[in-house]
DNA sequence: ACCTGAACACCGTTCAAGT
DNA sequence: ACCTGAACACCGTTCAAGT
């Protein structure tokens, strides 16, 4: 059922140990040579991060302790710290792995074989996936923004996780122009693309944020929690003109072929 | 320009202080002849919110500690601990705080001169207000959610959250309501009113949240803060086809005297 | 009846000493 | 070159001693 992302862990995301290497001569040779260790270390730094997500899930961000970290894990606090720079840093380190996995789950998404508007839901679909399985991750990019959280980050990973961002937001910047492009959506006189992409961010966050935050509550309980998401974006998509409009084509069909057809059973990426 | 509230402190907050006085008889006795001392213990309460609402806001909330506020106020631990039964409670306490300056603004609000989708503007207009001038109260709404926060709140505080909320919903059913009343809005075949009301919220949830904490993206930045959660509502309520459209009425001008007539130089409540 | 602040257990972070 | 864990400063919470 779940989709396994990182299983191979990328090398590239290392910055932290390589910092203090600036002359150019010995970069090369350093390289070559501690290759295998290097790996081993983005393992490592892999596997902490598994260990940091469950102690946030089961005991919640506030009761998370690098103590706890230390415990739940074969390595010292000294070594933790050779990864994360600060409890903060850490957190930053979840947002990147969020998003890297959001970015994942919304291509293999895209590959959804339907009209422009059928591809956008499969994206919120992906979307809320990502939130209703991984809710600490997924509010985990909301708290990498926090000042404090920022403040006190690593500058490589602040970078990574611009990089990321922008990659997301241009990757639904996409999804528009194709539409724009086909004809399905057309720019009311005044409008602008960003704000357009940008409303559909906002509803969509807004409606994972509050679905998973406040589950709890009256109002949201008497929903139907898998439906919630594709009954808010067709209104907003209604708005938007993009069609077709949700009166002429059966989107709650639409919404069950994205999740058998995508995202039942499926070893993808 | 600002708006102040709770210059009076409602009494009927201080659930902590008399939790433990049970006997019937003595109740009375003891309320009237410590109904000044009581007063003044709401006071005091209202303070330490303001000051720790301070704290939370120029340090963030990571940083806050229960250490600086008693060093920032004129009470001992002892006394703060007596206000609120742990830091999860102040923020408890925060988000109440909140709520009830939502509840106030959006009452206020109601009061524009306009019809049924014009007032449900003044509202969102009221809550953008807040998000941004009080971006750490509005955050604690969230927070405040979080079930490391719930399990160590007063059950006192997390009732009266829940009775909070409980009004401020049934405050927009009612908008809603009265839109399908006057026949400006009407019912799609198989929709709700309730999933009307939740679309509303988790559009202007997302674009607040994303707006106040998410402020330094790029994305955002380009978009005017001003008019985006403006932008969003008039996608979102012309895709449930509440009228008149935004192409039937300049819903910009509507927005310009909400500011004016409601929030400039009012000494509203 | 309420206030106080010393006291305690715990947490984030560092760094001298190891390998 | 990297790892370790003792050590330190700080924070949340309590409670015996005051008034």
């Amino acid at each position: 059922m779940t989709i396994r992302h990182f299983n191979k862990v990328d090398q590239s995301e290392m910055s932290f140990f390589c910092k203090n290497r600036s002359t150019k001569e010995s970069k090369c040779i350093i390289r070559r040579v501690s290759a295998k260790r290097q790996q081993a270390i983005a393992d490592r730094e892999a596997e902490l991060l598994v260990i940091a997500e469950q102690l946030v899930a089961t005991e919640g961000f506030a009761n998370f302790t690098m103590d706890k970290l230390t415990n739940n894990s074969s390595y010292s606090k000294g070594t933790i710290y050779n990864h994360f720079n600060s409890k903060e840093d850490l957190i930053s380190a979840l947002c990147i792995k969020s998003l890297k996995k959001e970015l994942c789950l919304f291509k293999h998404a895209a590959t959804f074989a339907g009209n422009s508007r059928e591809k956008c839901l499969a994206i919120l679909y992906a979307y809320q996936k990502h939130a209703f399985e991984d809710p600490t991750l997924f509010m985990c990019v909301l708290s990498a923004k926090t000042p404090a959280v920022m403040e006190k980050s690593s500058p490589e990973r602040l970078e990574r996780q611009e990089e990321l961002t922008k990659e997301v937001t241009q990757f639904c910047d996409g999804l528009f122009t194709d539409a724009l492009e086909d004809g399905s959506l057309v720019l009311k006189p005044g409008a602008e693309l960003n704000s357009l992409v940008f409303a559909m961010w906002a509803m969509s966050f807004g409606t994972n944020a509050l679905m998973v935050s406040a589950g709890a509550l009256d109002t949201i309980s008497r929903l139907d929690n898998r439906l919630a998401q594709l009954d808010n974006a067709n209104l907003l998509l209604d708005g938007m003109g993009w069609h077709p409009l949700s009166d002429q084509w059966n989107y709650r069909d639409t919404w069950g072929r994205i999740e058998q057809q995508l995202f039942t059973n499926n070893p993808a990426t």
